[in-house]
DNA sequence: AATGAATGAGCTTTCATTCAT
DNA sequence: TATGAATGAAAGCTCATTCAT
């Protein structure tokens, strides 16, 4: 059937340019992984290039709009950003495969990776307008909220990732689950009240 | 002489590295950018692999070297974070180059993408002292100090990237060191202060 | 119907066989044009070398065919090469898809190959035959007729298609029906007279 | 030593190419009758189609060059020609796997084989000039001069086709020098006198 | 120290052909 | 009859690496 042997395809893609890069990534592979032949790749995408970007797009979307559907859910800025934080460490946690690819096939001059970034801003923006949100309801303060943005995307993935190599390289056996929450708190603290000492905030 | 082909191997490659990714760039184009021929390059290195970490450590050296030297001539440890913050945004920044391979050549799992990481922890490490350093002079509060270390370096580092290819991609034409200071305000506004109003604010 | 969806093949299959050679001719060209399923090519012919004989086959059976009918409506062998020459040229030039095919898939080693220059043979034997005609009538001189009869079939083919190629590439826009008598004529002049001036000419 | 590995590849192309068609012949193959890598031919071709060209230029331009060089022994038009024939004849008898391309790896619409019917026109110019020439001694009857070049051309080349493939089929093993006079005769007879037998000859 | 011609494993992509429906 | 998804054997091309000079 069509749609089942893409979603093979897809999913053996997800997992091969997962722990290769896409260079490395081999089309047999893939092919092997999916359980059909190579052939069947390319007559359903027209190259390696075009199942990458389709499986970026494809996982972009999914957190867009998974994250959108969070916002939506809560009331208030200050909210939002907390649902908005837990929503991205929680898809990018259980979605490690398209964490790596996010953080490490973005950096490049490839036209893909031109798209890829235009993605992240959209997903940046989101976050933007939250902070705009907030300012406005005067629960944030006034800032540059490109940047704030920027470095808020910034944290939460390098996060995220930084913990998923750890726990990969055998430095944490703890329930990915049961992880989540203090990272979420961790991010928070930091994006909200920063590293200063109540005592010596005066500003 | 010997050191100094081996200097204009080094410039060329990090030139190639720099618009391609490891895997796309070739040792025939860093030939050609030396000036010197392929078996040269050999003739230095053992191979491709090697000359790019030698590259990495190389960067991450002087990188390491540049923080801890900002960060000792400052007093506090308040503004040795923000030394630490303006020193790795400005050498990032001046080495663009090396920013790109940094967030990008270090999220996979070849040995050498292995060593990588552990070189960014020792990065990530300076931050962590700071940290703990301001947490017990009282003038950070308490926290998860590796996690927001890691959180800081991610913050900083995506934010300097996001920076680069907007410029890259014509966004800016404002000199690059005019734009530094507010690229690092915002971010220490942000991990100083975080994003709540201060008049909303109660500990 | 059955009947219908073969003409549909072939017709397409001409025109796709005629812009590529066999070499380069694809399956799913050939089954776009002609508006049916790769599969149902298959259903009706064997393979795509199947395919492209029974098209040879079929245009070398129409030439044939047309020349000795045309042959057949003349008197004496001088007008009767004459008939084959214009009968020849007229058709080539009207079927110039063929007319490259003919020249072009016709000097290699394969088995089809093989079987196309024995059909060619049999249209130089049609020439030869007039000539052998001719030469008994006394009007033709003693020659060697088989040689005489490629070089006739050499000079008319080539003449053709390199005047469909001057055409193509935009050399020449007369109606290609106007064009052909003075072709026909300049290889009436050189295959009936030569190239001697007639005052210089004594036997 | 540079020179020789290109020949060696050049020669086993040559080969290679005449027995198979551009499309069929396979770099593997020519790798092999080489004695060299793959790779080898790569290093010195940047692909298939540019070997292939290099290949034809090589030899059209040593026909060409052949030509030349016999026409301007020989005085008078007539004689120009008589050699003119010769030296094709003998050149492509000799060059039977030149003689294949150059017929059929033309008729096609690549940019390539664009490029060859120019080469051939400069042959045929060639031919054209010799026309020109003894129409202008009085010696050749007034004539469409670039319609019987080709056609001349044409009579001569697929004559020497038709002959060799002759012979590899089995047809006849006379030394092939000693078959070259009697074509080169027919041909002759043809252009000069053309077919009509004297005493029938009144124009 | 430096060179660059040569290598060949490895990779992506193509496409005629098959076959279950 | 007709379909089109699936196949897999090729084949062109790349490029890190080697090595004789």
């Amino acid at each position: 059937m069509g749609r089942e042997t893409i979603d093979q395809i897809f999913a053996a893609a997800v997992d091969v340019f997962a722990h290769s890069s896409f260079e490395r990534a081999k089309m047999d592979e893939i092919a092997g992984y999916a359980g059909v032949a190579k052939g069947t790749i390319y007559y359903h995408f027209k190259s390696k290039e075009e199942l990458f970007v389709a499986l970026m797009n494809d996982g972009m979307e999914q957190i867009t709009e998974f994250l959108r559907r969070r916002i939506a859910s809560a009331e208030g800025a200050a909210d939002q950003l907390r649902e908005a934080l837990e929503a991205y460490v929680t898809y990018l946690f259980r979605n490690g495969t398209f964490a790596k690819l996010l953080l490490s096939e973005v950096w490049g001059s490839t036209q893909r990776q031109h798209v890829f970034r235009a993605r992240i801003r959209e997903l940046v923006a989101i976050i933007e307008e939250v902070l705009a949100q907030g300012e406005s309801e005067g629960v944030f303060r006034p800032m540059d909220k490109r940047e704030t943005a920027v470095a808020v995307f910034g944290a939460a993935s390098v996060t995220v990732l930084q913990e998923i190599f750890h726990r990969q390289e055998g430095g944490d056996d703890m329930e990915i689950d049961e992880r989540i929450p203090s990272l979420v708190a961790a991010l928070e603290a930091l994006l909200y009240r920063g590293v200063i000492s109540s005592r010596n905030f005066n500003g």
